[in-house]
DNA sequence: GCCCCGGATTGGATCGTTCCAACCACGACC
DNA sequence: GGTCGTGGTTGGAACGATCCAATCCGGGGC
């Protein structure tokens, strides 16, 4: 009935005619129809306990029968905030960052916040200068997962409103908090696990970035603590399958002069199915000759035809707290910066044992 | 200089006072400072031919010191357009899903459109009454991808704003395009390829809803063009690593009755992947004793270590062509529907090779 | 009977833009 | 010399909500 009635005046006002449709009703349209002033219609729609049952009644009516919305940049423009928060993150295929996000959203939520989602890598554009697009839409609050292109912009964008880092130890500014994962302690974890099932002879297939030398650094840490350096190795990395692989190799064929390790800890879990396939090539099985750790949990390491031990980063619990820092940055843009590390698990599957010898 | 000022000036009015920091400037500021009138400043921003260029620059300049950024909310309740789109999925998690919001932003981004990402899944909230918070924020168009939790939802905000569907056939509403993959056609596709490479016993491992429905289509058309209907075989899966493990173990052990099927094509990549698990498990190599084929080429396809054979479902170009579609639809609201089928291709890599007999 | 009180209701100002009609010089035209 | 553009510039009215002060109204106290 009022579908029909709307397309019918549409159609009337002549075909195509584009940003002149029939308007959405108002306010005042509503107020109109049930009989009562504007203001009390915004009294019932924040419902005020100051109205009388009757009038509320016959407003809530109105608002069915128009199938009125309110207009929330009317709304936003007056009370000067928009209830809205800018999540911006670097690669939405990143499995990890949808934890995040899930995280966040749970939290944010609850507290009557919206997230606006840009993806610096999707959307160029938006990457560049996302602090131009942020600060136009006037959104309450800013959280960056991840790395961030451009570190000059988000200075620009935390001196004007709340901002929060999750998933990443930098920059550090003024009024910027950081949630991240305690990366140094996650690679203690798996390193000590391989050396508590008797590997001595560990390598490490390293990453990109101050991650990638936090996690090396503890994997460096438990080696040199039980007297392991010397069987140790390190031989680099990028991340990727592929260089996975190609590092995985060169440890495994002992090109680089080594003994051949027992047992190898990658700085994630991609990586680390590189360094399988590689094990596999060489015809080594997993775990009987060689065990593997690799890093983020994320849904390749679940993959029963991989199940490979991986350090957990319980990414969702970052974003639960990223979210509950920004509440409290949202009602104290003063306070002092926060640096909060979540502490990783070791999720255990099929892909260490002891090593061959023992 | 700026920054400390403002700071300064922050604190000075009390600590903690939420809602009324500093308030950004306006292009009442801008046109004060410059020493014209704001309407000059609104034509310099839409930058109008019909400004003397010292008065442009003097603008530029105060937008520059100031910091000027002006108020979208003001803006689109002028203009009434957002240019915002609101885009509806279901599982941020799947990695298709990007693909088609990548393809979906190439188009938007370069029409000035910014895209509101709202997860069905992730903000259950929002999934229920994705149709209100999208209503209230005026999005100029809306893009459902996937499948969607609530049709009569759809149906009441289709009728008030452009719609597009992507990804997924149904539902068939008046006014609204439909932008999916020929899953059909793929299905075909795949099953061609092992029927060309010598197969006669196939199986396919279904998923659900319609697109399984489909797919499912696709493979019985195919066997039965080439009167191999006899030995096919079509054994219940979910969509899932574990329901894949196990449909393969019933089709390979022989629990059905049937003769050991020599290639095997599955809904999905993960599927397929549960299928390659139960066949390494039972001892046969693939490709040499099984073939298998997946379907959506995930990056689970491209691992090294698993190099599937998979349907590729071009979602990028599915994007795409819903960006398309929405545009039209922008530009002429009343349009009859369409429906679009996007063409998939074949992803050759290492899973499937002539049957063993041959 | 008048005043006052308090709960229900209302008009008008406001938020920060855009858009339109009006205005203002100033040179050209009749 | 007055009128007519015309390019540049301006004030004021929208847009659709919220919020505050003002009003209305019925009843209780004096």
């Amino acid at each position: 009935m009022e579908r029909s009635n709307e397309r019918a005046a549409e159609e009337e006002r002549g075909a195509g005619g584009r940003p002149g449709g029939p308007r959405p009703p108002t306010i005042r349209g509503v107020a109109e129809r049930a009989g009562v002033s504007k203001s009390l219609v915004s009294l019932v729609l924040q419902d005020s306990p100051r109205v009388s049952a009757a009038k509320r009644q016959a407003v809530l009516d109105a608002i069915d029968e128009l199938g009125y919305r309110p207009n929330a940049a009317a709304r936003s423009l007056v009370a000067r905030r928009t209830h809205t928060v800018g999540v911006l993150l670097n690669d939405m295929r990143n499995p990890w960052f949808v934890d995040v996000l899930d995280g966040l959203n749970s939290l944010l939520q609850a507290h009557g916040l919206r997230m606006l989602i840009a993806d610096g890598r999707l959307d160029h554009r938006a990457g560049q200068d996302f602090a131009r697009t942020f600060q136009e839409l006037r959104v309450d609050g800013l959280v960056v997962v991840g790395t961030l292109p451009d570190t000059d912009g988000l200075a620009e964008v935390a001196g004007r409103l709340p901002t929060v880092i999750a998933g990443n130890h930098e920059p550090r500014l003024p009024h910027v908090d950081i949630v991240a994962n305690d990366d140094e302690r996650g690679a203690r974890l798996a390193t000590e696990h391989l050396i508590a099932l008797g590997h001595r002879r560990i390598a490490h297939l390293t990453g990109h970035g101050l991650v990638g030398e936090l996690r090396r650094r503890g994997f460096e840490a438990a080696v040199r603590a039980h007297g392991l350096d010397a069987s140790a190795a390190v031989e680099t990395g990028d991340g990727t399958e592929e260089g996975g692989y190609r590092a995985a190799v060169r440890l495994l064929t002992g090109a680089r002069g080594n003994e051949r390790p027992t047992a190898v800890f990658a700085f994630n879990d991609i990586s680390c199915v590189g360094a399988l396939s590689a094990a596999q090539e060489l015809g080594l099985d997993v775990p009987t000759d060689l065990s593997l750790v690799g890093y983020d949990n994320t849904y390749l390491a679940r993959i029963r035809h991989l199940w490979l031990n991986s350090v957990n980063n319980v990414s969702h619990e970052v974003g639960r707290r990223a979210a509950r820092c920004l509440l409290d940055r949202m009602a104290h843009p003063d306070a002092p910066a926060a640096h909060r590390l979540v502490t990783p698990e070791l999720e255990i599957r099929g892909s260490t044992a002891p090593p061959p010898t023992a």
